[in-house]
RNA sequence: GGUGGUUUACCGAAGUGGCCAACCGGGGCAGACUGUAAAUCUGCUGGCUUACGCCUUCCUUGGUUCGAAUCCAAGAGCCACCA
């Protein structure tokens, strides 16, 4: 099938365009073509676990100019679970969101849900955190509800490491997601539905590099680089990007799982990287930390009282066009759910920005000039004096 | 005017002779947070110190005692009832 784009242009579900390589570094900007509509890289992708992104509505999203958002198999599993989302025709119509999703399959909580699981050559006895009830998710039960659930993209099942982990763990834990992703992709899936592998191997290069192999025989719509920011420190974080992109198709999409530091973003698009998704922006906002381009700063500070700039100066989001740091101290410090909601509406309208921004320098073949820049501002700028008075 | 009660750190509130610089809430301050068990969690909240520790504290003054936030006396503030 065909999808529109903006422009008249049509294409298959899942063609990826690269339209432009930046001249002096690894970044580009394309687009990925999927049942719900063009997705323009590089993206970022806020998270909404439980079928919204915490404490804003799609109308929210639209206006900020975000393409896609995630869903968790693991949790919409749990609830509504997947009954009560068939009777609703899929999580798009679930939530009242037209544009794409990725749902995430799972796999992640086997990793944050580490005390709750046994893992099993076919899947995961999980214990439900909420009640306590067991139940089983493998590759072929994680697939079943992506399908369900309808998304644009599903994410192959597969088993998340910790950092550190010992060589002998990740290797095995390589060849059980490596069993599992062909399991995945030999699974029914949704009309349209794209299928991505995940990389794995921790901080083992070769094992890294192994298992980008393997996926990349057996054909994905696009590939994700998993097992980073999982509490590693920076450098093997970074290797453990490069090791992820060395092996896989230059001309699919990369996706690197979980990662939202901005600078971080940054370089992963200068090696490659097309998609990112975190939690960062959203659960920050909720604990009163301000994203800005020069910086991140906790707006909950005393200092800021009596601060009559917004929150960030200079950008025109929902909530630094009306309020003040002032107000959005205040109402975070006296728990009134606005707070929450302006700050969540700024950290998103800054992490697109910071996105689209990057496009438009990839296009230029300006991108180094201007990661530079951003380099420098990120992390020597001083987020709480931008603007001066 | 009389009788009874009460007075603890920013607020509330434990503690009623040594284990008390004083439990616990709230508030305040700081920090953490990377595919959401997170509008959460952690630390600090008399002074000086990185810390060990030292110093000054439980309305005020005086006393009892080896030792007092804790017991006694007087005073002050607040509350209740009686005149």
């Amino acid at each position: 099938m065909e999808v529109q784009s903006g422009s008249q242009e049509s294409k298959p579900v899942g063609t990826f365009e690269i339209l432009h390589e930046d001249r002096h570094t690894g970044a580009r900007a394309g687009r990925l073509w999927t049942q719900h509509g063009v997705i323009e890289t590089p993206v970022f992708m806020p998270v909404g676990t439980q079928a919204t992104v915490k404490s804003i509505e799609p109308r929210d999203l639209h206006e900020m100019q975000a393409q896609v958002v995630l869903g968790n198999t693991y949790h919409l599993l749990l609830r509504p679970g997947m009954e009560i989302m068939e009777t609703c025709g899929g999580l798009h119509k679930f939530m009242g969101w037209n544009k794409p999703i990725l749902t995430d399959r799972g796999g992640f909580q086997v990793f944050s849900l580490s005390g709750l699981r046994k893992i099993k050559p076919v899947g995961v006895e999980f214990q439900s955190h909420i009640d306590g009830a067991r139940f089983f998710m493998g590759p072929k039960e994680s697939m079943a509800v992506q399908r369900i659930l309808g998304s644009d993209i599903a994410m192959c099942f597969d088993e998340c490491i910790p950092y550190p982990c010992d060589e002998a763990y990740a290797t095995n834990a390589v060849r059980q997601t490596l069993k599992w992703a062909k399991t995945c992709l030999e699974q029914p899936r949704a009309e349209g539905q794209l299928v991505f592998g995940i990389v794995q191997g921790g901080e083992f290069t070769e094992l890294r590099e192994y298992c980008a192999t393997e996926l990349a025989a057996m054909g994905f719509d696009g590939y994700a680089v998993g097992g980073v920011s999982v509490g590693e420190p920076e450098p093997f974080l970074l290797k453990g990007i490069r090791d992820g992109l060395r092996k896989l198709p230059w001309e699919k999409p990369h996706y690197i799982m979980g990662l939202g530091d901005l600078w971080q973003m940054s370089e992963a698009v200068r090696l490659g990287s097309d998609m990112f998704d975190c939690v960062i922006p959203t659960r920050n906002a909720r604990n009163g930390a301000a994203f800005t381009r020069d910086g991140v700063y906790p707006v909950k500070a005393g200092e800021f009282k009596a601060d009559l700039r917004p929150v960030e100066v200079g950008c025109d989001c929902p909530c630094c066009s009306n309020f003040s740091r002032a107000y959005i101290r205040h109402l975070l410090n006296v728990g009134e759910i606005l707070g929450v909601r302006l700050l969540t509406l700024h950290n998103l309208h800054v992490y697109h920005k910071f996105m689209r921004e990057m496009r438009e320098a990839i296009f230029a073949d300006g991108f180094k000039d201007w990661q530079e820049e951003q380099t420098r501002r990120l992390r020597c700028g001083d987020a709480r004096t931008r603007g001066g008075k």
